[in-house]
DNA sequence: ATAATAACGAGA
DNA sequence: CTCGTTATTATC
């Protein structure tokens, strides 16, 4: 049933008529009189009988277009119960709109779907009605995966590190080059083909042509017989990936699938799926739900990416919705990345995924030369450089690739993070003595208090050094650029950023100043990389601000050449900070190891399951009221949100995930059922917890 | 929204 | 105790 309200989030049970049996098959949208109404509804399922003592017949079947798999039902009803939400508000992002022109267009094989003309007898009370699966309640989504068998990549000899790059390339045994740099890739390949399951935590080697790759992985669960979904990020991500899927699976095999194709072109890209025409999509979050038949393989490409995150109810992010699916329908994963979350740290430790990673020999040949520089503003400024916010390191760095006429980056933040409060002397960020959350200060002149339960920090006491001085961060970034370009004059520089983003450069002298994630492809690799302004980025008042301002360093030095070949980054940061070291050493799996036992320490997702009620005062109460939260769970706040609006966390530890989730979604219920005028948002697992 | 059903209260 | 009226609650 297509209605917002979360009482009714089950199915219910309608007589078919004998006039639209043969329409009504499931999967299709239908309309129903519903508490006197029409309303639109999905068929979810036929059976024969209903414990229904009074049933109503099927009003209409809007299509005969089963758009509806059964796969992607599973999958949305394990999504809305992993999220606390209903069925039909997943079912909105998982089925596009309908757009009757698309569908009406040819077939490939160019049957029209006929209704033909069925005998209109009465319908009799023994006419097969429809009632619909029950909820499968509690189905154990992948991150909790605590039950689930772990799905080992096929055993691998580890390769020979000493062998030669020469050697490695020569293809000793068929399937891709490229994986052969991780000793567990080419098993990893083979394992797709062969129809299983392995579920990979793949680290990428900086320079790594990531889109070939994943075209690879796809092609061999393709010559296999199945097909496959890849998730990026955003649309440049995707113009990438379906240029190097097109090359590896030939004309015709795949479709892409974003919301900024339009109504039209994405009903149709859909279709194409569900229909079977194609056994690949790929796209940006719009296309987890895709439904391709034998999914073989799931993947998402930079997970840590908050694009990743759905922005609309029930906020499902597109790295869980992708790893439930896999659980479901038992295909193979592949969550890669330069850098790695602590969720995908996560999936490791627990042993529901392995690591496909290169060896360290493999990985100081490819990594560009990097270096940190001190941000203190007092010291590592170079006087006599044109522009003070450049460090000396990071001038000479960009004066000798120009020199070389090779290209330079230059990454800078963007502007509005949220600054937090940090120590003054040691920079540790201050949080709170009771629950961990951040501490922020209301005014200039008022204690620090925590964002999260709201208790006053009066006596705050740095616990790293003593210190009794708070701090906060402000950067202003922008001006950057324009000091660049006069410090270095008669030199090329172009700006990619939020309105205009540049997809690659060629390879000469140049600068490009860019921000994070719009960052070009260089030819041949940039001569130097510099990332400035990290203060701005490991300061922000989030939970991931460290994870966050590693991935968009890795991201922006992954495009750097190897240091073997003149590539050199310089990072404006303290080189004792975690980031900064897993930076120098590309080691994302040893700084998501840390973080997530970090989060595990001080009561974090994804070590612990988090959701936020947002709302009016009174509602959030009445909600939380309402809900019989499972043991252990832990109420935090109240803060204030935006307006009138207050917010609360509710902690659980994640055996107790489900049992969250489900209390949750039968509080609004209930709420719901009673009519309760003002509205609480829920949240599980929100990005921001601040 | 609206129809059922439960709850309630006044008058016989 | 019954009928008529009003809150409540489920909606196939």
């Amino acid at each position: 049933m297509d209605v917002p309200l979360a009482h009714l989030d089950r199915p219910f049970d309608y007589l078919v008529p004998a006039s639209l049996d043969e329409q009504a098959v499931p999967g299709t949208r239908v309309k129903v009189r519903f508490a006197g109404q029409l309303v639109d509804g999905w068929l979810l399922e036929r059976v024969a009988s209903s414990d229904h003592p009074r049933l109503a017949y099927l009003e209409k079947v809007v299509s005969p277009e089963p758009v509806l798999s059964p796969e992607v039902s599973r999958l949305a009803r394990a999504v809305a119960d992993r999220y606390a939400g209903s069925l039909a508000d997943v079912l909105r992002l998982a089925v596009p709109p309908r757009h009757a022109r698309v569908e009406k267009e040819a077939r490939p094989d160019g049957t029209e779907p006929s209704t033909p003309p069925a005998p209109d007898t009465p319908p009799a009370p023994s006419t097969p009605p429809a009632p619909s699966t029950p909820p499968a309640p509690d189905a154990p989504t992948a991150p909790d995966a605590a039950t689930a068998p772990p799905a080992p990549i096929a055993s691998t000899a580890p390769e020979s590190g000493a062998e030669l790059p020469e050697q490695r390339r020569r293809p000793a045994e068929p399937g891709p080059d490229g994986w052969r740099d991780y000793p567990a890739g080419p098993a990893y390949l083979r394992a797709l083909t062969d129809g299983r399951a392995p579920r990979a935590v793949w680290s990428a080697l900086a320079g790594e042509d990531w889109a070939v790759r994943y075209a690879e992985a796809v092609a061999a669960t393709v010559a296999g017989g199945r097909g496959a979904v890849v998730v990026v990020a955003d649309n440049r991500d995707l113009d990438r990936l379906d240029a190097a899927v097109g090359a590896a699976l030939g004309p015709g095999r795949h479709v892409c699938l974003s919301a900024a194709l339009g109504p039209a072109r994405r009903y149709r890209a859909f279709l194409a799926a569900r229909r079977g025409d194609v056994p690949v999509v790929i796209g940006t979050r719009a296309a987890m739900f895709a439904p391709v038949e034998r999914l073989g393989l799931v993947a998402i490409w930079d997970d840590g990416d908050d694009l990743h995150a759905e922005p609309r109810a029930p906020y499902p992010h597109a790295r869980d919705v992708l790893l439930t699916r896999a659980q479901l329908t038992e295909a193979g994963v592949l969550v890669g990345g330069y850098a790695r979350t602590a969720e995908a740290q996560l999936l490791l430790e627990t042993g529901w995924a392995r690591e496909v990673v290169a060896d360290r020999a493999t990985v100081r040949t490819r990594t560009p030369a990097i270096a940190p520089v001190g941000d203190d503003p007092q010291l590592a400024r170079d006087p006599g450089a044109a522009t003070a916010r450049l460090p000396s390191l990071a001038w000479t760095a960009a004066r000798e690739a120009l020199r070389a006429d090779l290209p330079v980056l230059v990454q800078v933040p963007r502007r509005g993070y949220l600054p937090s409060v940090s120590c003054a002397q040691c920079r540790t960020p201050a949080r709170c003595a009771h629950c961990a959350g951040p501490l922020a200060l209301p005014s200039a002149s008022a204690p620090p208090a925590c964002r999260w339960c709201g208790r006053v920090a009066a006596a705050y006491a740095c616990p790293e050094c003593g210190g009794r001085r708070l701090r906060a961060a402000v950067t202003g970034a922008r001006r950057t650029a324009e000091e660049l370009g006069r410090a270095f004059p008669g030199v090329s520089v172009r700006t990619s950023g939020r309105d205009e983003v540049l997809d690659g450069v060629p390879g000469g002298a140049g600068l490009v100043i860019a921000t994070p994630g719009a960052e070009p492809v260089a030819e041949g690799g940039y001569g130097a990389v510099l990332l400035l302004d990290s203060w701005a980025l490991l300061t922000r008042a989030d939970l991931r601000a460290g994870e966050e301002a590693l991935r968009r360093w890795l991201a922006a030095a992954a495009l750097a050449r190897p240091a073997g070949a003149g590539g050199r980054v310089v990072v404006v940061a303290d080189g004792a900070l975690a980031p900064v070291q897993a930076l120098l050493r590309w080691d994302a799996g040893w700084f998501a190891a840390r973080e997530l036992a970090e989060r595990r320490e001080l009561g974090f997702p994804p070590a612990v399951r988090m959701a936020s009620v947002t709302g009016l005062p009174a509602a959030v109460a009445d909600l939380l009221d309402e809900a019989r939260l499972p043991d252990g769970a832990e109420v935090l706040g109240p803060v204030p949100a935006d307006g009138e609006r207050e917010r609360m966390l509710v902690r659980v530890p994640r055996a107790r995930a489900a049992a969250l989730a489900g209390a949750l979604h039968a509080a609004a219920g209930a709420r719901s059922a009673r009519k309760a005028a003002d509205p609480v948002r829920l949240q599980v697992d929100p990005l921001d917890l601040f």
